[in-house]
DNA sequence: GTGTAGTATACATCTTTGTGATCG
DNA sequence: CCGATCACTTTGATGTATACTACA
């Protein structure tokens, strides 16, 4: 900053002063100018000062609004998935996609038996076949993009993934579309990654098996520049550039096109070489044949041969099924998640029936050739720094959400959700319409009872975090240390593991504790005998009161707290003799229904303790609450309680009671009436006979009577004016010609209502009440 | 880069049982 | 005379979640 700067106020003072530009100098010369010229204070905003940025909290406002959009773009995408789905069930598009499938890549026989292995080539096939143009979504009609995709073996991720789905199903297994709802965050103050990163390109896996390699690059002309060489150094490129462009969103279109050209090169360099493999499919499969016997095969029957030791001495089904997972996605997919392509959006799950006794629902990422990949989905996710918060399974119409068989770590997403009650809204009529799809097949609903099942179990077995900070909100583990004031572990065990030497209880054995009163609220009392579960030191406040009211004995002001477990129902002593049991101040407490001493009525309504009073039934005003106004809290009272053998008779005496209250209410607002109307034109015509008096007729004439006449009191009958608004204005105009005149006999009375009608030769008439 | 402890801050929660003057 | 209404020190202490920093 320039020497005009100067440090307005000292840091001891111990207030944060911006730094400030001030035009004109303060220098000694031109000290004594300073009140002629303009002090100018210009706020320098740059953020280059080291001051801590002010936290900004957000306020209830705006949390509520981000979840209202959290909402509302989960609905959508929930949208989306279904229509994604729906159109995955399209015969003309698996028709298609049948004709393009090699004959004899996956046998209908091996459909009951399905295992991971058999779905190898047909995934293989499916991402030699097709490739990833943009991950960006495209407008247009879902159907024919998805058919465009057919026709030029390239699409959106959601539409290759449609195609791999579309793929499955037409194979006559059981499959569904799976999206990880990529929703909006419901912390308004992160930099939401979805903002500025749609257009970030999918991840190309790379090609890392020998055996892959080899067999792409000997079907490709230029064994020079190996695949894996090529998409790695493309993408070096490519990805920063395309980050930066990214950011701004409304160069959508322009960007996803230019992504694409870029991205086409990249992944389509892969398709290219299939597309020339076409020629070579034969020998391709072959290869792929090596591949698959090299694993499955070694992998599920532990073939001695290979040269693979791990697969070999792995001798239990489930490491079997893991080596074979891993093998498999290495050696024939050579798939490998890079962090710069962004987070895996969508894939498949198919269902192996011979995978284990009942089935098993398989994650089948077919355009970036991944089988069984699940744990890989969390850790790209997380690693494109967009965790995962929702992944749902379509199918049928329906959906389910399976982010537990996902994620690994459900403490970390669980405060990025949305309150599960209405998340479980949502999805309960999803899931009926599934297990409407399902109804027909027993074994179906078989397989998704187990599924829920599964899932349900993962969701109460986690593994014991490994840091501290992670148990302060677990969902299943809890460390005392975390405890807040109000909370105590019981029962206190099992001990479940250790973290940094602090023992970890289970979340269930977590309780809330209340003092007795906050019980009572609630309709349950503390047990006789039942010690504190907690004795904490009470506020001075607190202490205070108490001090008044036990006398000095300080030093002891506590605050006792029971948990849930020390508490019973709350038995009140009951009506005996219509005597309402009351309290030391003659009330009631009425905090729920349940406070409410047997034998008695709460009746919420208005001036029933002077009806009660006046037929002699014991009563007690009923306490509703607190109340806190100009620095105090106040009871509140509502109604009354009594015994409940007087309800009626207090009713009805009350009803009797409002009637005449009713009554006297419009009979005073009738008298109210009457009055302000005598008063009116009382004034009226005193103000109209003082100036005849004492006005020149000209200016007696002038339209006094629009200004608000003066109460001035008088013994005149009350009109009860009924002109239209016509009559009015002619009135008003004749007014200004003449005065009214109400000759005697122009008059008439009525007797019933005491009204009596004056009326002028000009027309004019008046109706007036008589007293 | 990750985890922990400590601090600062903003927001949330709990607290909790009149009185005298005036009006209708 | 009696009941309703209004004004009156417009709390304030404490708990909790979160962001941030320093440090291991």
């Amino acid at each position: 900053m320039g020497s005009s700067r100067q440090r307005i106020g000292s840091d001891t003072c111990g207030e944060e002063w911006e730094d400030g530009k001030i035009s004109g100098s303060f220098d000694n010369d031109d000290h004594q100018n300073v009140h002629e010229t303009d002090l100018r204070i210009v706020i320098d905003e740059s953020p280059s000062s080291g001051r801590r940025k002010r936290v900004r909290r957000v306020s209830a406002e705006d949390k509520e609004l981000v979840e209202l959009v959290h909402k509302v773009h989960l609905l959508c995408l929930l949208g989306r998935g279904r229509l994604v789905d729906s159109t995955c069930d399209d015969s003309l598009i698996q028709a298609s996609l049948l004709s393009l499938l090699p004959r004899g890549i996956l046998n209908t026989e091996d459909v009951p038996t399905l295992t991971v292995d058999k779905l190898v080539p047909v995934v293989t096939w499916f991402r030699n076949s097709f490739c990833i143009k943009c991950t960006n979504f495209r407008e247009g009609n879902l159907k024919e993009n998805i058919l465009h995709s057919v026709a030029s073996r390239e699409g959106t991720a959601e539409e290759v993934t449609a195609l791999s789905v579309s793929l499955f199903r037409a194979l006559n297994l059981p499959t569904r579309f799976v999206s990880i709802l990529d929703v909006t965050s419901l912390n308004p103050d992160t930099d939401d990654p979805w903002a500025y990163n749609q257009d970030l390109p999918k991840l190309d896996p790379k090609i890392s098996s020998p055996t892959l390699s080899k067999a792409i690059v000997s079907n490709n002309g230029d064994p020079t520049l190996p695949p894996v060489l090529l998409s790695s150094t493309k993408s070096k490129e490519t990805a920063p550039e395309q980050i930066k462009r990214g950011r701004n969103k409304k160069q959508d279109r322009q960007l996803m096109i230019d992504s694409c050209d870029t991205n086409e090169q990249v992944t389509c360099a892969n398709n290219n070489q299939n597309k020339g493999k076409k020629k070579g499919d034969v020998e391709f499969e072959m290869q792929l044949e090596m591949a698959l016997s090299a694993t499955a095969a070694g992998s599920f029957d532990c073939n001695p041969s290979q040269n693979n030791a791990d697969i070999c001495s792995s001798s239990s089904a489930t490491t079997s099924f893991k080596s074979a997972k891993k093998s498999l996605n290495q050696a024939v997919t050579g798939a490998v998640w890079s962090r710069k392509k962004g987070p895996p959006l969508f894939w498949a799950e198919v269902f192996c029936k011979g995978e284990s006794s009942t089935g098993k629902w398989v994650h089948v990422d077919a355009a970036n050739g991944m089988i069984a990949q699940e744990l890989q989905v969390e850790s790209a996710s997380a690693a494109s720094k967009r965790p995962l918060k929702y992944v749902v399974a379509f199918s049928g119409l329906g959906a389910k959400d399976v982010t537990r068989r996902y994620c690994m770590h459900w403490y970390k997403i669980l405060s990025k959700r949305i309150d599960g009650t209405w998340w479980a809204r949502v999805l309960a009529h999803l899931k009926q319409l599934r297990s409407a799809a399902t109804e027909a097949d027993s074994t179906l609903a078989q397989v998704e009872s187990t599924e829920d099942m599964e899932l349900e179990i993962r969701a109460l077995t986690e593994p014991l975090p490994g840091n501290q900070q992670a148990y302060r909100r677990h969902h299943l583990y809890a460390l005392e240390k975390f405890l807040s004031k109000y909370e105590a572990l019981y029962p206190k065990g099992p001990v479940l593991g250790y973290c940094s030497g602090h023992p970890v209880y289970p979340r269930a054995c977590v309780q809330r504790l209340q003092t007795r009163q906050r019980w009572l609220r609630e309709g349950l009392q503390v047990k006789s005998n039942e010690a504190p579960a907690k004795v904490l030191k009470s506020s001075q406040k607190f202490g205070r009161r108490q001090r008044q009211e036990e006398g000095a004995e300080e030093g002891s002001m506590t605050l006792e707290l029971y948990g849930k477990w020390q508490v019973e129902p709350l038995i009140l002593p009951p009506a005996v003799d219509g005597m309402v049991p009351k309290n030391e101040r003659g009330q009631v407490e009425v905090w729920s229904e349940k406070c409410l001493p047997p034998g008695t009525v709460h009746l919420r309504l208005p001036r029933l303790a002077a009806v009660a009073r006046r037929l002699g039934v014991d009563f007690a005003p009923a306490m509703i609450g607190f109340e806190f106004r100009n620095g105090r809290s106040y009871p509140v009272f509502e109604g009354i309680v009594i015994c409940s053998e007087f309800k009626d008779a207090i009713m009805e005496a009350y009803a009797e009671e409002e009637r005449r209250r009713e009554a006297d209410e419009k009979r005073r607002r009738e008298a109210q009436a009457l009055s302000r109307w005598y008063q009116l034109l009382s004034s009226l015509i005193t103000r109209e006979r003082l100036s005849r008096t004492y006005l020149e007729p000209s200016k007696a004439k002038e339209p006094e009577q629009e200004k608000k006449p003066e109460n001035t009191p008088g013994k005149f009958p009350q009109p009860v004016s009924h002109k239209s608004d016509e009559q009015d204005h002619r009135h008003q105009k004749d007014h200004e010609q003449h005065e009214h005149v109400f000759p005697i006999e122009d008059q008439s009375f009525d007797s019933e209502s005491f009204i009596r009608t004056k009326r002028c030769p000009c027309g004019f008439s008046i109706e007036m009440e008589e007293l």
